[in-house]
DNA sequence: ACCGACCCTTTCTTATCAGGCAAGTACTTG
DNA sequence: CAAGTACTTGCCTGATAAGAAAGGGTCGGT
């Protein structure tokens, strides 16, 4: 359980992310319509992933006009990969059902 | 996405829920030392959870000693299993990488 | 009968933090 | 030069989790 990252948990956050790691050099406004977020919350958390090395940002030109691309590191990849094996275990421990019983089962 | 479970976002209830969802019936005490919280955290949470039929709670005695017991309920058994299931998909199209490539590929 | 202990509950307060809104930046097009 | 594109930033609101502390009901010892 310690392994969940902080970051991950946010739902948001995690559809980004996922989505980055299924795209790779991802649109700003793909992302943003994808995930069915507003310019500002997205570059909020762009700007939050991006700070903690999960997204790597580049920004460049499609004609003249100004354009944003989003992937994800590497350790974006790892953390995520972490991320969901630590939710895999939880969910591994919640299916082996009665597997550790708690003490005292004297319930009335 | 859309069925990720609201309540079971926070990794407190995730933990206790899933606690709940190996062990059945468990003492509130031992919940609260298998997830580490103080009284008033666990008190909270299993309120939230109980008011939103998660777990059921059956008060008692051991002995002469007041216990609180809690169980999760069916339906919190299935929220548990729809929310782990939508992270299982979102780890799948993780892992799928480069299986949906974004609109406009110029990347400079 | 009183005091402390046990087992939670509740209230209060603080802290964090996502998202809407609006203004701002930088550049381009009509 | 006004308007639009593509974000970015600041301000504010609302939600919510947790610590601290006090409370409540019950029991056991003196």
């Amino acid at each position: 359980m310690a392994e969940l990252d902080h970051l991950l948990l946010d739902p948001t956050r995690l559809a980004i992310v996922s989505l980055l790691a299924a795209a790779e050099w991802a649109e700003f406004g793909f992302v943003r319509d994808s995930v069915k977020l507003s310019d500002s919350a997205l570059s909020k958390q762009v700007t939050t992933l991006s700070k903690k090395d999960y997204v790597e940002v580049r920004k460049g030109y499609v004609g003249k006009r100004p354009r944003t691309w989003l992937n994800l590191t590497d350790a974006g990849r790892d953390n995520l990969a972490g991320h969901i094996s630590a939710l895999q275990t939880i969910a591994e421990k919640a299916r082996s059902d009665g597997a550790q019983q708690p003490r005292d089962q004297t319930v009335p």
